[in-house]
RNA sequence: GCCCUCGUAGCUCAGCGGAUAGAGCAGAAGACUUCUAAUCUUUUGGCCGCAGGUUCGAUUCCUGCCGAGGGCGCCA
């Protein structure tokens, strides 16, 4: 039986004590968390829902959790209810009711673990975002890494979502850019606040090769053909490396667009700029235009256009926002790093000033930074490490991997020598070890005529089955609530768990019979169980973006 | 000064308001003529930064303090 299906007769039966105490206004569903136990003594599920009800039907806790026990104990393929703790109720299963779920598994296939939980929503993750003036480097890894999980999480919790990376193209950087790859054509010093690194050497080579004419122009001429040219060659190299690196966006979103005029004469930013003015959040002091962001919970009011007449940044934040909005976005979600917290505020308040609710329109993920012990920094782009760089020495698995597997905010730092291990100590190898055991197990077991086609759950009866078993029947909730709380990592943690719940069951049951023993039916069956696990492992994975070796 | 994040075992870190706070590594002791030991079994190790508050119940929520990191622009 799957959790879901207990968990909703659960909640009938809880509905039913309540009113049978006389409680008159019921809750029209009652949510039944169906846990996982951490000590296996406490049997395959356990729920709390009788602490959390009881004070509505006026009894002690231990009292409604005895009379509930006694009914979920009656329920179908329920061997054992039993009350423990202030009111815990410990549920155990029937081996063969539990076991059903393997056939689920293989029935469903790479589509277990989907659910419809965020069906119906539509939500926009950008990230990365990274100035095309250089390459990616340790600070984008992890972004990368979290932003392309998580919207696989979410894709796989039913809801429609689009990558983005918004380019900033615009702006006085692009200039410096362009002049940093002129200087070094031109054999000049760098200019003041330049780039530096080598990479703008290996652009500036780039950009001769393919306009040789350039060193005649004049020198306006000859820092826009440097700076357009550079651009495109600097932005396909981005994007290379993040498909290296197995990320894929669904929109580049250059920021030059929501400059540019359109065919009307105005451009994106002037036509929000008098959207936000329409909804009364927008004055002006000082001869420059502000939105007033104060209103919503800012701690100081934004320049949106300077005394000069040019746009700020923030201007462009603005006309970003709407865009996502027009384009059909409910939700727009940001992965920033820790240095850009400061910007939660007045991208709150933006949506607030757009008239969307900034509780739910937009959600802001803030990231702590990565270090990594003795890297090598980077000689090409400078005192940086780059990405290319990280994924040649550790691999995408290794890299991607350790970077999903903790949350966001939890400050890291990564060790190459764990990371480049193939041992217990290094958890990417372990989890994906454990994939490629069970092909090894089943490749092995189809050898010596054991066969899926023989199945009966009730012979799974190893302490060990039940609890891997429990296991992958806690996995779709695991990957809704990860979509739900937008944490990729509970996906590797979860990984963890079962591949360390296999392997334990690995060395105590087998699948192939030992020398000359027979075939039994237990060996068939636990073939499928061998196979569902793999299943499992390789959806999770998949939502990782790790591969799932079947050979190692 | 104000704002944000973090503080859990020797180390790296988990822990949707619930049970005796967990995992890996490190330390100690075991299991390989193996369905791949890249694994498994047993074990040592904690004032969950400190002090209050809310709650039947707080590592989790709130407030203050201490400590670490980051941020404050008519820059992009």
């Amino acid at each position: 039986m799957e959790p879901q299906a207990l968990a909703a007769l659960i909640a009938e039966r809880v509905l039913a004590q309540l009113s049978s105490h006389g409680v008159e206004d019921l809750p029209a569903e009652v949510d039944v968390a169906l846990e996982r136990p951490r000590s296996a003594d406490h049997g395959d599920w356990a729920t709390s829902v009788a602490l959390k009800v009881a004070k509505h039907a006026g009894v002690p806790p231990r009292d409604f959790a005895a009379a509930l026990a006694t009914d979920i104990g009656s329920l179908p393929g329920v061997a054992v209810a039993d009350v423990a703790g202030p009111g815990f109720i410990n549920i155990t299963l029937e081996a063969g009711a539990a076991g059903e779920l393997v056939a689920t598994i293989l029935e469903l296939g790479e589509h277990y673990g989907q659910s419809t939980a965020l069906a119906g929503e539509t939500i926009n993750v950008e990230f990365v975002s990274a100035n095309p003036t250089g390459p990616l480097h340790i600070g984008h890894t992890r972004w990368a890494a979290l932003g392309d999980c998580l919207v696989r999480v979410l894709r796989s919790a039913g809801a429609d979502v689009t990558s983005e990376f918004y380019v900033n193209d615009a702006g006085a950087q692009m200039d410096t850019f362009g002049e940093s790859i002129l200087a070094s054509i031109l054999g000049e010093a760098p200019p003041e606040g330049g780039y530096q690194g080598s990479y703008i050497a290996d652009l500036a080579a780039r950009v001769l090769e393919q306009d040789p004419e350039l060193v005649g122009e004049s020198r306006a001429e000859q820092i826009a053909r440097a700076r357009d040219t550079g651009y495109r060659l600097q932005l396909a190299d981005i994007k290379q490396s993040l498909t290296d690196f197995g990320v894929e966006f669904g929109v580049w979103f250059s920021e030059r667009t929501l400059h540019e005029n359109e065919a009307t004469g105005t451009s994106l930013i002037d036509s929000s700029l008098e959207r936000l003015r329409a909804g009364g959040h927008v004055f002006e002091e000082d001869d420059a235009v502000w939105v007033r962001t104060t209103d919503f919970g800012d701690d100081k009011d934004r320049v949106i256009r300077r005394a000069n007449g040019v746009y700020t940044y923030f201007a462009a934040d603005a006309a970003y926002y709407l865009s996502k909005t027009d384009r059909g976005f409910e939700k727009k979600i940001y992965l920033l790093g820790a240095d850009h917290h400061g910007y939660i505020h007045r991208l709150k308040a933006l949506a607030g000033a757009a008239g969307e609710d900034p509780e739910k329109n937009i959600e802001i993920l803030i990231g702590q930074l990565v270090s990594i012990n003795g890297a090598k920094l980077s000689k090409r782009a400078g005192n940086i490490i780059e990405l290319d760089d990280l994924r040649e020495w550790l691999g995408v698995d290794a890299l991607r991997y350790s970077l999903a597997r903790y949350p966001a905010d939890s400050p890291l730092s990564l060790d190459p020598e764990i990371l480049t291990k193939r041992s217990n100590d290094n958890p990417v190898f372990y989890v994906q070890y454990a994939h490629a055991r069970t092909h090894q197990v089943a490749r092995n077991a189809e050898a010596s005529g054991v066969a899926t086609d023989t199945f009966d759950p009730s012979l799974l009866t190893e302490p060990t089955e039940a609890a891997l078993i429990s296991s992958l029947a806690d996995f779709p909730r695991v990957v809704t609530q990860a979509a739900n709380l937008r944490e990729p990592h509970r996906v590797a943690r979860y990984l963890e768990d079962v591949a360390a719940l296999f392997h334990r069951w690995y060395d105590h049951a087998r699948v192939t019979p030992q020398g000359d023993d027979p075939i039994e039916p237990v060996h068939h069956t636990r073939l499928s169980l061998n196979n569902a696990t793999g299943q499992v492992l390789r959806n999770g994975l998949a939502l990782l973006g790790v591969s799932a070796p079947e050979r190692m």
